[in-house]
RNA sequence: GUGGAUGUAGCUCAGCUUGGUUAGAGCGUCUGACUGUGGAUCAGAAGGUCGCCGGUUCGAAUCCGGUCAUCCACCCCA
């Protein structure tokens, strides 16, 4: 057909078994979502530019010549300019501050899966309308506040592990996480690193390419992102003699997800800290992560994120953190066809099982975790290093959780674990390795 | 696009007619009673630019003007 009108380019018709594919990857990333006690959203597929300018950032790939932008019409009085979202955490976290969740949850825990936009020159697993699924945590408190403590660094892997969960039963081959801190906003932290950077790849400024020449000053972290040789070579040089420097949060934060995601990845997936990993948005800060897999080409990233603790904030609400990721759903499914992997089965959305930390230690989680890797529909309080069983049970309550598995102190230093039937009220401690057989057993 | 109504705490609303101490209630949230056991009850706490801008006034949530937003009906439409 040649004379005819065509879909648009970087636009793609869906039927026949491709569609069929598409549904089921759709329907295993919101069951395995689901079972890690995270709830959907659908969010605008237009918002307001400055949403987007806002969060994105100025200066990024994204606002500078990637958005499908609908001017205002000023003949009809309208001054409002409105853009095709090319990523949703921006109008997640619009959603989050609009309904006020803030106040009436505290912690949020949302995924979304949804068309994207962006006018880029299309290529293998590169769509100017293309999909992704993302989850997305907000909320967390930064730092004590009254008698409520800090957020502990759980999330922070929650998403990176949620996100691996998804590939990894997808099937694909070949999965590689990379991981890397960006640095805060705060004093002394991003800020003293970029000035190092800065004055390191200045001084080997004649051997970079035109563009790493301009992105020393507009965005040095791009100059490490940059995929020619000579860049490599100079940027490899840099780091080795610029180590990278963050404050102790950052640190702390990078100090708890290496271990506990590297602990608890699912089979055949390799995990590993490359300083060369920066994103392409300005609102990442701390720890960011991408996903590879084998059989894309050179777009051979399936998914990513990090953390955004300034961004709530940056948006006109309170000063508290948020973490998430998003994966692209034509990428996942060309590798899933590389790897030749059958359509699997999404989880059953089974009864929900509360796992109680009334310790601060990560064995409750770790524990958690486990649980829902075997397809157990799992919730775990994201927002505080502790609770008291008391708290605990009324949270369980609330959820309409059908079994707690408390463990506090007694237990982790028995290596035990306290299982309640939330309706009859019975409970019994068992072996904590025997966990995910009592539950299962349990629950039939 | 036409007409009507409404904006006060996270939610539902009272207060406005007749301007006057520190703007309230119920529900929700958090904390405690109950230092490791939930749903009930009781007590306490947090939470507000009274949509925004201007005017009148000694003084405005309250009166006046403008503006923005939302809702309803009509028109049109998947």
């Amino acid at each position: 057909m040649t004379n005819g009108i065509q879909a648009p380019r970087g636009t793609k018709d869906l039927f026949g078994p491709e569609f069929d594919r598409f549904e089921a990857l759709e329907r295993l990333a919101s069951g395995v979502a689901r079972t890690w006690g995270y709830a959907g959203i659908r969010t605008p597929v237009f918002e307001d530019t400055g949403l987007f300018v806002r969060s994105i950032g100025e200066a990024t790939d994204i606002v500078e010549k990637e958005m499908f932008t609908v001017p205002p019409r000023e003949d009809k009085g309208d001054d409002k300019s409105y853009t095709l979202r090319p990523e949703n955490t921006a109008g997640v976290v619009r959603a989050y501050l609009e309904h006020n969740l803030h106040k009436t949850q505290g912690l949020a825990r949302f995924f979304y899966i949804g068309p994207q936009f962006r006018r880029e020159r299309p290529q293998a697993g590169r769509l100017r309308q293309f999909h992704q699924m993302g989850a997305e945590v907000l909320g967390l408190l930064r730092e004590a506040k009254g008698d409520q403590p800090a957020a502990p660094y759980t999330a922070y892997a929650d998403v990176i592990l949620m996100a691996a969960e998804i590939l990894s039963r997808a099937g694909l081959k070949g999965l590689k996480l990379r991981y890397n801190s960006v640095g805060c906003a705060k004093p002394g932290c991003r800020d003293g690193y970029r000035e190092k950077l800065k004055a390191a790849l200045s001084a080997g400024k004649e051997k970079l390419c035109g563009d790493c020449q301009r992105r020393i000053d507009r965005n040095v972290f791009r100059v490490l992102d940059c995929k020619k040789p000579n860049c490599r070579e100079v940027s490899a040089a840099v780091l080795a003699n610029v180590p990278q420097e963050f404050c102790a949060e950052c640190r702390a934060q990078m100090d708890f997800v290496s271990p506990t995601v590297k602990e608890l990845l699912p089979a055949g997936v390799e995990a590993a800290h490359d300083q060369f990993l920066v994103r392409g948005l300005d609102y990442y800060t701390g720890t960011v992560f991408e996903f590879t897999a084998e059989g894309l080409g050179s777009q051979d990233a399936v998914g990513g994120g990090g953390s955004y603790d300034g961004l709530i904030e940056e948006m006109g609400g309170p000063k508290l953190g948020a973490t998430g990721f998003a994966l692209g759903l034509e990428r996942v499914l060309m590798s899933q066809e590389a790897a030749k992997a059958a359509s699997p089965e999404a989880p059953a959305a089974g009864a929900l099982v509360y796992v109680a930390a009334a310790v601060d230690s990560p064995e409750p989680y770790k524990l958690a975790v486990r649980l829902r890797q075997a397809g157990i529909r799992t919730d775990f309080d994201l927002s505080a290093p502790a609770r008291g069983v008391g708290n605990h049970l009324k949270r369980a309550s609330k959820l309409g959780a059908r079994l707690a598995v408390i463990v506090g102190e007694d237990e982790l230093k028995a290596g035990e674990a306290t299982v309640k039937d939330m309706a009859g009220g019975e409970q019994r401690r068992i072996k904590a390795a025997d966990a995910l057989a009592e539950v299962k057993k349990t629950l039939g």
